[in-house]
DNA sequence: TATTGTTATACTCTATAACTATA
DNA sequence: TATAGTTATAGAGTATAACAATA
């Protein structure tokens, strides 16, 4: 009971289990914790980091990235201008419709966030060394069952090739 | 490989099991997005529910709250501010110390963060039932494991009892 | 002198509303 | 008219540096 919404350790914990929510609740802010720290390393805010996530393997137009990031597209506008600022991505008007603007990663942009991915990556690796190798298979199975059951119970199809739509 | 750093499924993906890493930053997106949902029911900014949340078991002065928190003591000022503003904390002066000043969650407070972390308990657990039962307790437990284990890697002991610290 | 907290300032991030250009 | 994007504006959140009060 009580998940730990602070991100805090629990204090005066009795040295047993934690419920699961209070688990995952912790290994979520962990795990953010280590995205954002390894983002700044590269001076990247959480938002960018985000924002050149989803161009990795997207070139969307400003609507469409203001739905993916789940931003209102006065949002984008600001986003995609420091990530422009810092030469990390381009506009590129769109040759369909003259009304809409393209945006792309840049050579920077995409090194820079591979670099950020590349240690997130690894601190979640290690720290996943923490477990033995079995326990380790297991854990990450039953992850993928939950975000699949999750993502089922919302409707959406986690592994559903979504290549077809806009790209 | 190549996390999720925008916190999207895949697109793409083959129908197989995510990496280790890759569930994990899906699954920390995920309870983070429910999280900030749910607070934001409240009107309250993932800030702000951090602040009450250390709060609920706290009365910390303004120094321990930066600590606690890892934010800058100047920006504590303003996130008290606010959250005094809206009658959710109180200042109240240290007899201890007349430089210093703690912080109180008010009645209110306590009520909102409560039906706030409630909710998101809720989201989670609904989450969580979308494993059969022996599935649910095995992730449970590894995930207690795997923060256990990083944590004693951090110099930090989860279940260590802080109690006589700061309280 | 050192520590506690606030203030001044600047920047990022976000939203709403109004606007321009194109469809 | 409707849609794509920008601008104006406002507010939260964060940090650095300088400050006042107290230790």
């Amino acid at each position: 009971m009580s998940p730990r919404l602070a991100g805090t350790p629990a204090q005066a914990a009795t040295r047993e289990e934690l419920s699961p929510v209070d688990g995952l609740a912790q290994l979520s802010f962990v795990i953010m914790g280590m995205l954002e720290r390894r983002a700044a390393e590269h001076d990247l805010s959480l938002a960018q980091t985000r924002l050149l996530g989803v161009l990795r393997d997207r070139r969307p137009a400003m609507n469409e990235l203001a739905r993916l990031l789940g931003l209102d597209k006065s949002s984008i506008t600001g986003l995609v201008d420091r990530a422009e600022r810092r030469g990390l991505v381009v506009r590129v008007p769109s040759a369909a419709d003259r009304r809409a603007v393209l945006v792309s990663l840049t050579d920077d942009g995409r090194l820079l966030v591979s670099q950020a991915a590349a240690r997130f990556e690894a601190d979640v690796s290690t720290m996943l060394n923490g477990l033995p190798p079995r326990q380790r298979a297991t854990l990450s199975r039953l992850v993928s069952q939950l975000l699949a059951a999750h993502a089922a119970g919302q409707g959406v199809d986690l592994f559903a090739t979504v290549d077809a739509e806009a790209r």
